[in-house]
DNA sequence: TATTTAACCTACTAAAACAGTCGGCTAATA
DNA sequence: TATTAGCCGACTGTTTTAGTAGGTTAAATA
């Protein structure tokens, strides 16, 4: 079992998408940008999650990613499998036999901590974390700092071009 | 946050010194054939568990090792934190800080996984493994075997040396 | 129609961690 | 004094991580 920047990485961008739906596609270079998160690094988690069928791809300028479903029915546990970092505790992949083909001692135990982990973690969905306090400061942070980047790079300075901008 | 073979052996190994425990000092070597793993590295992960004060050393002929404290007093959550698998889930350290400095999108999310990880592991203690039916019986098949391994070796027959090897 | 945008794809890489192995040393016992 | 078994440091092949680099393709726009 192992939860990595990988995982938190998938969570993370798919967790932004949701934030920012309804706007149309949202571009990697957002995500990139808004998450700190390398763009190329992103694109390899995106296939990832695009063969999971997680989100839907929109090419050409303008273009992006969407969720592919509703957010209700995306849950974090999902997300971190896409990537390929199982949740799976045990040493035998559930089937028992990691001791030359005979059960370990602590076989049971493993599947109980796997268990319990994979029921937090599906029982959590976009729209739980869309829809948390904490998220949403953090959310807000983020949208006027990557509002006011815009500004900077375009030169544009009046308080029109900044509604203009988002 | 990663739980490999190297928790799950020194979960296993202490769990082998609680099963055996009132019979003096176990030695590594006896751990090692009874749940298959390498003696070098349950040397390794053993200096570890010794320095966490988790395990007292007993040198020379029929030394070996036995648990520091009482079963009821370790938990599974920290023998794993001796071999430097940490439980925690977080990219900061529970630090909040790393998306540059700032408090990341997911940052809360990982901190209740953390802590809902570490109360399962640390609820269980190596006495509540002891007393499970699972482990008696993957203990028991260890025990037969190991004790049929050591009269192959010795080359005794009657059912008075099976009993003296025990 | 040419250009730009942004997804898509493959290959490569430095660094770290994992799961060991090996050889030698030291304390206690028989 | 020989043996046992813990102690210790160094070394190793393999895998994973967290990227980078460089190119191709589809769609929109100027
Ligand atoms: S973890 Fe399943 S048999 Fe060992
Ligand atoms: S995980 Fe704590 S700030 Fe990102």
């Amino acid at each position: 079992m192992r939860l990595t920047t990988k995982g938190r990485y998938a969570v993370t961008a798919m967790l932004d998408l949701a934030l920012h739906a309804g706007k149309g596609p949202i571009s990697l270079a957002d995500i990139s940008e808004r998450q700190g998160i390398s763009l190329s690094y992103l694109e390899q988690l995106f296939a990832k999650l695009r063969r999971n069928e997680l989100v839907r791809s929109v090419r050409g300028p303008g273009g992006g990613y969407q969720l592919s479903r509703d957010q209700v029915h995306i849950n974090v546990a999902e997300v971190i499998d896409a990537v390929n970092e199982s949740v799976d505790a045990t040493g035998c992949h559930g089937s028992g036999d990691c001791q030359s083909g005979q059960t370990c001692l602590t076989h049971h135990l493993w599947c109980d901590l796997s268990e319990q982990i994979h029921a937090f973690l599906s029982s959590i969905t976009l729209l739980d974390l869309v829809q948390r306090k904490d998220v949403q400061q953090v959310a807000k942070r983020q949208d006027r700092r990557y509002v006011d980047q815009l500004i900077m790079s375009t030169g544009e300075k009046t308080p029109a071009d900044r509604k203009a901008a988002v």
